[in-house]
DNA sequence: TTCATTTATTGAACTTGTTCAATGTTTTTA
DNA sequence: TAAAAACATTGAACAAGTTCAATAAATGAA
């Protein structure tokens, strides 16, 4: 059952008591959403924190020119929400859709901050998953500025391959911050090689 | 004295009682930095997590081609440390070096867990300053996907003046991610018009 | 199955940014 | 205070990436 799952990402973080545990997961509900469906749209304020039990998000924002940026993807035992606008309720500048038919888990606002007073170390779960995220998108940020597209691109086919498979050049195009017909000239550029 | 300054840092984040504060502050010793002196080489493991009440660091990584990128800069009132290293005692791909002389009140790694075990709210402190570090990152993240070089250093000097009156325009070009002759050009584009 | 829609590819012209080298300016240090 | 070192500016040639437009291929809905 996904609730297993979603306890075994929590345990890998830190350690709870399984009494904790349980209390902890049954503050989640499930919800199914079908693919090009949005989970949250810009300018909304985002009710809940969700993890991924299948299927695969894209977590965007389209600028003042109307272009997409993808910030990231998620798949299956990852996490989903607008941190900014879940933390402080205020109106998101993210996006969240379904790129196929998709499940997740997910708590609300209020159920959360009860979770953080009646169960402490939930308080340090979320300081070290939100240290964790951190390292990874500082990692990207510095590769961002010392790899050319080619090497971006190359790298994250190499670290998500199951998630690269899911994706249009199109939706791979705006999280690498090319143009997709620049993708699909390196595509072509590393194949003849 | 600079305690204060750094008492008011963490209640801006999050509510501690008097006596909470005044324990976790005791458990910092401030040290004094030269010009140009690191705080942290890549390669070591990062024994501290600091706050600064003096002067300016960069923290930036050094890359294969020997290129130096800059993830960002910290003055008075900043918080520095490699997150990833600090956190799980590893070896840093962090620098941190002063630009001018400063100073700093840092804690190490043993009296910080010791701290999270003695004051459970100190996890919500650090909680909620990581979400906040995650979300700023994010938004340069997004903007380094969507805007030209001109936007992100105009952006910059409005948003920092205080750090960009500080800056070479070696440094200032590796946390943009461009080449210090470009913005050097860039500065002179924009003083023409 | 077919038609409409979305997605991918390709080329040409263009823009943004880099590299290298030369020169001038500022800062540091002896 | 002079010399050395670090930093900034500029131009020319180049490389990386964009834009636009045309065409082909794949996907989805009726």
């Amino acid at each position: 059952m996904s609730l297993d799952l979603l306890k075994q990402n929590i345990t890998n973080n830190c350690k709870l008591s399984a009494k904790e545990l349980d209390h902890f997961s049954a503050s989640f509900y499930s919800k199914s959403i079908a693919k090009k469906e949005y989970l949250l749209q810009q300018g909304e304020i985002c009710k809940f924190e969700g993890y991924v039990t299948k299927g695969c998000f894209r977590v965007f924002t389209i600028d003042q020119q109307g272009k997409e940026h993808v910030l990231y993807f998620a798949v299956k035992d990852w996490w989903i929400t607008d941190i900014d606008s879940f933390t402080n309720q205020n109106t998101s500048f993210l996006s969240i859709q379904a790129l196929e038919d998709s499940k997740v888990l997910l708590i609300n606002h209020t159920d959360k901050e009860r979770v953080y007073k009646e169960i402490p170390a939930v308080e340090k779960l979320f300081r070290i998953m939100t240290q964790k995220t951190l390292v990874s998108l500082q990692r990207r940020m510095i590769r961002n500025l010392s790899e050319t597209a080619d090497e971006r691109y190359l790298n994250f086919i190499d670290t998500y391959p199951e998630i690269a498979q899911k994706l249009t050049n199109l939706q791979l195009a705006s999280y690498l911050g090319i143009s997709h017909e620049f993708l699909s000239k390196i595509r072509n550029k590393i194949v003849l090689k």
